[in-house]
This record gives structure tokens, C-alpha cells and sequence, in this order.
DNA sequence: AATATAGTGTGTATTTTTTACACTAAGTAA
DNA sequence: TTACTTAGTGTAAAAAATACACACTATATT
């Protein structure tokens, strides 16, 4: 392709933020990095974007490579720009973010493909240290997203075991919100959006009562956020 | 600055979406490109990231530079990247969006201050014809931008005349969110706000009953959208 | 067998928000 | 004065959100 486009010195990159919820805890997908700049330091999984790949593409493929995840489906959320956000030379970056399926998925620990991660590990909130370059802000932006998100569109399921329990996800809910929920007035809630699917099992290996699982209706829930965008009458 | 950083024949670009309101119509804000690719094609108004200015910085001079409007308060919106959108090379456009003032402010006539474009104007969306490069694709999406965002937070007095009437806004509601709104319940519930300060100033020059005009409260309006993001208790 | 424990599961009253719906009042123009 | 055009208003019903507390059930322990 020609171009007569200028020619800066200029690249762009992906970083993502991928959640996961195990144990009842928040995590996000953290790479130790093993060339520099920032060599040694934990950071977001990213990387260049290449010439010819879209960034959807792209941001799969650099997930792919940095971790070992495959397939994850991603979201763009904003694009960090700052002249000095990189130490050698101009980039941009777009922020992807996904929520995905932890718990009783052993698919799940990463192991970076390339070279330039040591490792990759799920990193709980609780324990964040600080991060190369700017992943921080791109970090806080990213959980303030899903944080937003979460409270108009119920999005959550997508971080529990398929079956789950209606605590399990309060607890998700709370763990995202950070504040206490009300049982009653959260169970009718989401009850009420007729997107979860009742079993006829219970939870197993509890020294207590077990809970009903419910599972995730996708159907129902596409039906019922096509309608949404209100404004009544 | 030194790089060791892959040197792709890539850059980086800014499209606005600006929309003003006049006259009972929404518009976007265009220009008629002069030079290639495109040339003589209307576009949003959108150029090259200089390699030493931060994204936001950015928008502001190329607006200004492709339309003379100056110190516009931009958000960004989406990032896209298709590999094949630009037709001479590998260009990633950050595009951002403007909710701006245009009725009684003369300042608003949009003169091209670079000779990239030939002229720049407010083009009512009923009258919009296919853009250059994926404009479409962006200006669509800025849309959706706006209309969702509306649909949860009163931003659209932005749009408005400093002072204006509760039927000017109901009529920019019903514009943006494109359907007939209830009067007495649109009413009720942008007065619930307690965002609007009532003046003690009429319409003039209309050949009917004049209307009460409001202004926008700042202040208010920041108070509200901090307590915002609820799920009760 | 009895008991302790830990989490499950449920109902109701109140308040707030949303929705549906139609007429009179005010000002201007003829 | 009348005709016209838009401004301005209230209420009832339904739906959604909130506040709030206790009995039940399964298991583990003694």
C-alpha cells in the first residue's frame, strides 16, 4: 500500500484488562514483564498492534500471546494517549476489557506463549502493586467501566461458574460496588429480570445447607436489553 | 527521545462529531475536504495527531484548525482501527464528540483556518449524505453516543440557548431520542431534577402565548451526578 | 440423639418513580 | 371579539425501590 501518509515514529498498542472473580475475590490478569522498559515489573497484558490486523483482532491475539487465553471476547473501553506515557517514543494504546469465567475452568492459568512475559498470573485487586507505564490509570479506568456498567446491565454472570448461586453473585456484586447489599431486595431484583434459570440442583461440599444454582439465561437477557434506552412515554 | 520501538508506517488521527441544535434541528458540524484521498467529499472534521501533543490536545487544534472553533470541550468516544479504513496506509482514528451552543452565538459560523478544507458547515442530520472514509461508521456511533447518554443523564442543555424554554427542551429530547414525549410527564421530571433555575424572563417575538425560560444550574447539576451510580441498598 | 453453627430463603408495608391521559389559560393576530 | 396557537397544569394507577427480621435446613460436633 502507498502511502503518502507522514511517517512518524508512532505505533500503537492494546492493553487489557481482563477480570476474573475466584474465591470470592476480584482478579485482574497481571504479566511480569521480561524485556524493557519496565523489565520486571507487573503490568496489563499489551502489545503492538501489528500493520495489517484490526485492533478487535489484535487485542485477541496479543491476549493470546502474552497469556495463553484464547478466544476471550473483548470490549474497547478508552484509548490512552498522554505524549510521555511511554518512555521510548510515541504510543498509543486502546483498553480492552472482558469479564470471564474463573472458577472450575483449570483452561484458565495463563502461560505466556511469547517471551516478553515471564509469567502471567491473576493478581486480586487486594494485592495490586504499582504497574509499568500507566497501567494503573488504565486499570482504574477499566474497573470504574465495569463498575458503571454493572449497575444499569447485568453483566456479571459472565465472571461466575456457570451455575452458581444467588450469594455468589451478591457477593460479586458487592465485591464490584463495594457496599453491602441487601439479600431480599437483591434476590427479587434479580429475580425479577427473568434472566436466571432456576435448577433442580443444589450446591455440593458445604458444611451447611446448600443453595439452589441457578444458571444464566442468554436469551432472556438479549430480549430483554433490546428493549431497553427508556425515557417512557 | 530514542526508540527501539518497531517503526510501522502508521499514524494516528482525531475525528470530531460535533452537535449543535438550531432552529428545531440537529446538526453535525463538516467539512468539504480539498485534497486527496476524498477530495471534494464532505467529512467530519479530522486530521493527523502530531507526535508531541496528548490526544485531547489534539482535538482541540484540529478542530480548530479545520473549523475555527475554538476551546470546545471534547469526550472521546471510540477508537477505530479497520485495517483498511483509510485508503493510504494504516491510520487508527480516536473519535471524540461535542454537545456545543449554536443558537444566537454568531461566533459559531465555522471558517477553515488550513486549506484542507475548503469549508466547514452545519449540515442538519436529514440532510446528510455518505461521508468520506467511515465517517458514516463514526458519526453513527456518536449518535448512539449521545442518545444513550441522554437517556440517563440531562446533558442536552448543552445544546440549548443559555436561556431557554421547557418545550425547546422537550423538542431536542424527542429529536435526539426520536419519538413524541409526553408533556406533562417530560415536565415533571426534568423540574424534579432541580437542575433548572426559573427565570423571571418570557419568550419574545413569538405570535402566541410566550413561554417561561429556564437556564441550566451548573452547580446543581454536579451535585446530583455525584451521588449518581446507585443499587440502593 | 441432641445441639451448635452457618448460611438459605422468604413477606410486607412504605416510598418513590413512572406512566397514562385532556383540558383551561394566556397571549397574539385578524 | 373572536379565532388561533402554544403554555401550563393534576391525578390516579402501576411499577419499582427501599427498609427491615426471623424461621428453616443441612451439616458437623459432642
Amino acid at each position: 500500500m502507498e502511502t503518502i501518509l507522514p511517517k512518524f515514529d508512532s505505533v500503537f498498542s492494546i492493553d487489557c484488562v481482563i477480570f476474573g472473580f475466584d474465591e470470592g475475590e476480584l482478579k485482574i490478569l497481571l504479566i511480569e514483564r521480561n524485556v524493557e522498559p519496565f523489565k520486571d515489573w507487573w503490568a496489563l497484558p499489551g502489545y503492538i498492534v501489528e500493520q495489517d490486523e484490526s485492533l478487535d483482532n489484535a487485542a485477541e491475539r496479543i491476549l493470546y500471546e502474552l497469556t495463553g487465553l484464547k478466544g476471550i471476547y473483548m470490549d474497547q473501553f478508552y484509548t490512552f494517549g498522554d505524549v510521555n506515557r511511554h518512555p521510548q517514543g510515541r504510543v498509543i494504546t486502546v483498553g480492552y476489557y472482558a469479564m470471564i469465567r474463573l472458577s472450575g475452568n483449570k483452561d484458565l492459568k495463563p502461560v505466556p506463549i511469547t517471551n516478553y512475559a515471564k509469567r502471567a498470573v491473576w493478581t486480586p485487586l487486594g494485592e495490586l502493586r504499582k504497574l509499568a507505564f500507566d497501567h494503573d490509570k488504565i486499570f482504574g479506568r477499566a474497573f470504574d467501566k465495569i463498575r458503571n456498567k454493572i449497575s444499569y446491565q447485568p453483566i456479571a454472570f459472565e465472571l461466575l461458574p456457570e451455575k452458581f448461586t444467588l450469594t455468589q453473585l451478591q457477593h460479586l456484586y458487592e465485591v464490584i460496588l463495594n457496599k453491602k447489599l441487601d439479600k431480599r431486595n437483591f434476590r427479587k431484583k434479580m429475580l425479577n429480570y427473568g434472566i436466571l434459570k432456576e435448577l433442580d440442583e443444589k450446591q455440593k461440599g458445604v458444611s451447611y445447607r446448600a443453595a439452589k444454582l441457578y444458571k444464566f439465561d442468554k436469551r432472556k437477557y438479549a430480549r430483554l436489553f433490546q428493549k431497553e434506552l427508556s425515557f417512557g412515554k
